[in-house]
DNA sequence: TTGTAGGCGTTATCAT
DNA sequence: ATGATAACGCCTACAA
């Protein structure tokens, strides 16, 4: 049914009212093409008479452009998803580039039931290109994608790296942000370095392992796996992976944790056993939300430019658009932007100096 | 430019394909109308077989519906708006209305530069539907939601009231909501009350303001202005106006602060000055975000049901399009949905009982 | 500088 | 149960 209940002001109208052609009124309202300005004035004057706004929906369809950037995002009912800083900084980045190159931003939620499937958005021409957000390196994830460079279809993968692919990408170097991080602890004193990682189907995960690893090795320190922990980002898995720190506590000097969330759970664990400060492992995080400046003690943690990313990876995309030449190489030689993050360092990281509040 | 490599299968090489007409494919497509099975399965065959999709864009076209719901945020550059607590939650509730009724999320940055007007979304047709968040009580804001009420288009306010207006509205009642956390605080024996708030702008500025002034009244606590403040939501404001209540500290034994971020501001400040805890104001923030949960010492804080908000304004608004008796009367009498707040207890509010972590 | 007219891919109505 | 066809509102190549 028509959810309206007015009368919308058509081109045609709004010719006859000027007493000009169809076109000229479409040429006046594009700003193309030579006019005599006092035809253009009588345009303006009659559209806005009759309250004329060109039709987006029909000049996208005559232009076969919809004029929306997509940006998929996982889907998990109620899982509150913006509230995840990764997410809503991204999407305040995407968001500002893409009003100033004229675009909407239209939200597609990925959904966990059905096999993943993006091209539809093309091919229903819902997007003229497509932001991908919180991608796991899984196979219909994969094929899915595969599916969308073969058709060359404008498509940017954030945050993850497809190892073996070469997908267009704006990712952040996470095996450098966590060396530093661990480096950073061992030149702490600590020998005895707790990861808590995400899954590893994320490539961020996998690569802060790799980080880990490396400056494990660096600092002659060996890896023991019972050091290893997973989570999946959220507070609650990291307050339960801290009961599996348990027993290791007293020799665990340090720990890595893969976002800022996951440490805050940890440490309100450590703050239930009643752990003395002085005596909690030093820790750094990751992400550097704006958490982490704020619990007790302050937590290091490694800065990710998500904002950054998230307007580098839309300006890119749509730059595309009107750029043929880049069109032509996007996929063969696909652009991978590699963002620096960077590590911050506060109490919890320290020596035994915390306030103690 | 043409954005995309590749070519999209159209209805009229489906129908040649499977040697039926146009129409029939359009029918089997969108299961209207009686019909072969063999016929429907035939057509079905040769859409998967072509890798059609129907034309979103020429459906919103020939329908003369977008498809989308809007959604309105306020714009400020580099203002990492999703990172408020308040637009994510919001954000994810109506993203989850809008999925299951099978419409598309449009995202609209309102501009703090040009005059608002919200019309020409709808008159360029870019949205069905559009839900306004983060709207200020201001004359050119007022007007422009005038002119959505008087053309009929389908709107709704969301979380503000325009008092003397009738927009359709989906609200929570702050001014219970501050009267009972104030009413908490004066039960746990404060007289002295702050209250740090933030733009009277928000009609839920103004609904705390009631609230508060409400319980003084009720606990026979009369109003000093100088125990006013006013912040603007960030947790730099919270910050700066404790510098403001230096001197009255001593006195100011209660403390209500409009939202948590700002809350935080403050208690970084009272930790900056080495307040031991058992001397702070008892405190009473509101939002109950993630991090109220997290600080030193916990935030008692109202709950607002932000998720619960977003998915039922969607909901309402998008059942206006499948109810023409509904839409009849969406403007006579216009929707005024009214959640339901909640105080939610901690330590900050609580007895010399701080956990002195 | 402006007008004419064909086309875009659907939907929906009317025949058959 | 299916086919033919007129809209839908705009863009744009071409004609004048």
């Amino acid at each position: 049914m028509e959810m309206s209940g007015y009368l919308i002001a058509t081109r045609k109208e709004v010719a006859e009212f000027a007493g000009v052609s169809e076109a000229t009124v479409s040429r006046v309202m594009n700003g193309v093409g030579p006019m005599k300005e006092e035809t253009r004035s009588k345009v303006l004057r009659a559209a806005e008479k009759l309250g004329y706004v060109p039709s987006a929906l029909a000049r996208s369809f005559a232009r076969n452009r919809s004029g929306n950037l997509g940006v998929v995002l996982p889907y998990i009912p109620k899982a509150r998803l913006f509230s995840s800083y990764y997410f809503s900084e991204m999407l305040s980045g995407i968001g500002s580039a893409v009003r100033e190159q004229g675009y909407d931003l239209l939200l597609l939620f990925r959904s966990e039931q059905e096999p993943q499937e993006y091209e539809s958005f093309f091919l229903a021409q819902k997007v003229d290109a497509l932001i991908i957000l919180g991608s796991r390196d899984e196979p219909g994830e994969r094929e899915a994608i595969r599916k969308l460079k073969e058709a060359r279809h404008p498509f940017l993968v954030v945050n993850q790296h497809f190892k073996g692919e070469s997908f267009p990408e704006v990712d952040v170097d996470h095996v450098e942000g966590s060396r530093q991080a661990v480096t950073h602890l061992i030149q702490q004193g600590c020998s005895h370095i707790g990861f808590l990682n995400g899954p590893l189907t994320y490539s961020n995960s996998a690569d802060r392992l790799s980080g880990y690893q490396k400056a494990l090795a660096e600092g002659d320190l060996h890896l023991d796996s019972s050091y290893l922990f997973e989570g999946n980002f959220s507070r609650r898995s990291g307050y339960e992976a801290a009961e599996k720190m348990r027993e290791l506590l007293p020799e665990m000097d340090g720990l890595f944790v893969s976002n800022d969330r996951m440490a805050i759970g940890v440490l309100q664990k450590f703050r239930e056993w009643q752990i003395p400060e002085e005596k909690y492992p030093k820790i750094v995080a990751y992400d550097d939300s704006d958490a982490a400046e704020i619990t007790v003690p302050p937590l290091s943690s490694v800065r990710v430019p998500f904002y950054e990313m998230g307007m580098i990876a839309a300006n890119k995309l749509l730059q595309i658009g009107n750029d043929a030449e880049l069109f032509r190489t996007w996929f063969d030689e696909p652009v991978r932007e590699l963002l620096q993050a960077e590590l911050i360092v506060r109490a919890s990281s320290r020596g035994n100096t915390h306030v103690n509040n």
